[in-house]
RNA sequence: GGCGACAUAGCCAAGUGGUAAGGCAGAGGUCUGCAAAACCUCUAUUCCCCAGUUCAAAUCUGGGUGUCGCCU
């Protein structure tokens, strides 16, 4: 079989670094079809906020995971996972090339390595009783609880981490195994193999960027989609409704404070955002680092990435931990 | 010109004789079923400047500089 037609191309990076111009145009030179990996776009009707790609974005190359999953739908990776798996394998059976785009670095994760959620369920139970329990004793009793199953892993999630002490107890009782070993089983996956391109730009570049892309979306209604949200039923109790821009506006829709006060703190938390996507970015042993900062022109930088992906073809840069 | 208050990190500050709290911003990091989530760590050898008192000064005294307020 052709190396070619087993390779995906990753296209990574921060929020407001420029992905989605340069995953269309790596999917127009490549013969890609694009898979979103974007715990936000996934949702509809979140369209201004999440940033999703325009509609003439959406006709000119196809799109896969976003725009299809109900805000008031429950989602995690494990579901992520399936789903992108699929259309990985639809897009490699059409002969053309699966081009992963998104900031959602766990997304990113599932893809890459060898990662079974399913013998490791959720417990929505044990999950509500627990938090009940931190609620009236304090995180240190759960996290006690926790060491008396697995003083290892114990001493590694911090107390107040609470959803990790819980998920970890969840797995400890219902696997009956530690959850270590799992953990650190970073295995890439042999289903393909993949081109990681790591999109940057200098810090202070790409935080005029969020700037100017938050004050855009305020400008293209943010305020009003969140209104047609909260129309349909949605809270800060749902998960989509936590991403950036949506809980603040939501907070400033219930006189928590004023619109100026949620524009700043959505700039601010989209800054704390895009450094976090970094940190997890810079972890990757092969990713290959474009600065989109050091370039004139944006004809530039895309023949420096176009040219990156080939000589990762070439050189079978695929993950090999 | 006179009187008064204040001067501590990029910003907001606490500290009023015993060896620089805290918050924000910033930086670094963790991550295997909510991940735009959740969580952790770091960041003033020095308190506007100079002199003095004292075992010891951001803290007290004197002078200078600056900012703000009030009065003429």
């Amino acid at each position: 079989m052709n190396e070619k037609n087993r390779t995906i191309i990753i296209i990574a990076g921060p929020t407001a670094v420029g992905k989605t111009k340069y995953a269309m145009e790596t999917a127009k030179s490549f013969n890609g079809e694009i898979i979103s990996a974007d715990s936000m776009q996934i949702y509809k009707y979140m369209d201004i906020g999440s940033a999703k790609p325009t509609n003439e974005e959406l006709s000119q190359v196809t799109h896969y995971l976003v725009d299809q999953i109900d805000p008031e739908e429950e989602f995690s990776v494990a579901e992520y996972q399936v789903l992108a798996k699929n259309c990985i394998k639809k897009v490699f059976e059409t002969g053309k090339t699966p081009i992963i785009t998104g900031g959602t670095g766990l997304y990113i994760n599932s893809l890459i390595y060898e990662m079974d959620f399913s013998f490791m369920p959720k417990q929505n139970d044990l999950r509500l009783r627990l938090e009940k329990e931190s609620e009236i004793y304090g995180v240190e009793h759960v996290h006690n609880r926790l060491r008396s199953l697995d003083r290892e892993a114990a001493e590694r999630i911090h107390p107040n981490n609470l959803k990790k002490v819980i998920r970890a107890i969840e797995v400890l009782e219902t696997t009956g195994k530690g959850i270590r070993s799992f953990e650190e089983s970073f295995v890439p996956t042999k289903d393909y193999s993949c081109i990681l391109i790591g999109l940057t730009r200098e810090r202070e570049e790409l935080y005029h960027r969020i700037d100017s892309r938050v004050n855009q979306i305020i400008d293209a209604g943010l305020v009003e989609e969140v209104i047609a949200l909260r129309a349909k039923g949605l809270s800060e109790k749902n998960m989509s409704m936590k991403g950036i821009g949506y809980k603040e506006v939501l907070a400033y829709l219930n006189g928590e404070y004023n619109l100026e006060e949620a524009i700043r703190l959505i700039k601010r938390n989209t800054r704390h955002y895009a450094k976090r996507q970094l940190t997890w970015l810079r972890r990757y042993p092969n990713i290959i680092w474009v600065n989109l900062s050091e370039f004139k022109t944006e004809t530039e930088a895309l023949s420096v990435v176009f040219e990156k992906i080939r000589s990762g073809y070439k050189n079978q840069q695929v993950y090999d931990l």
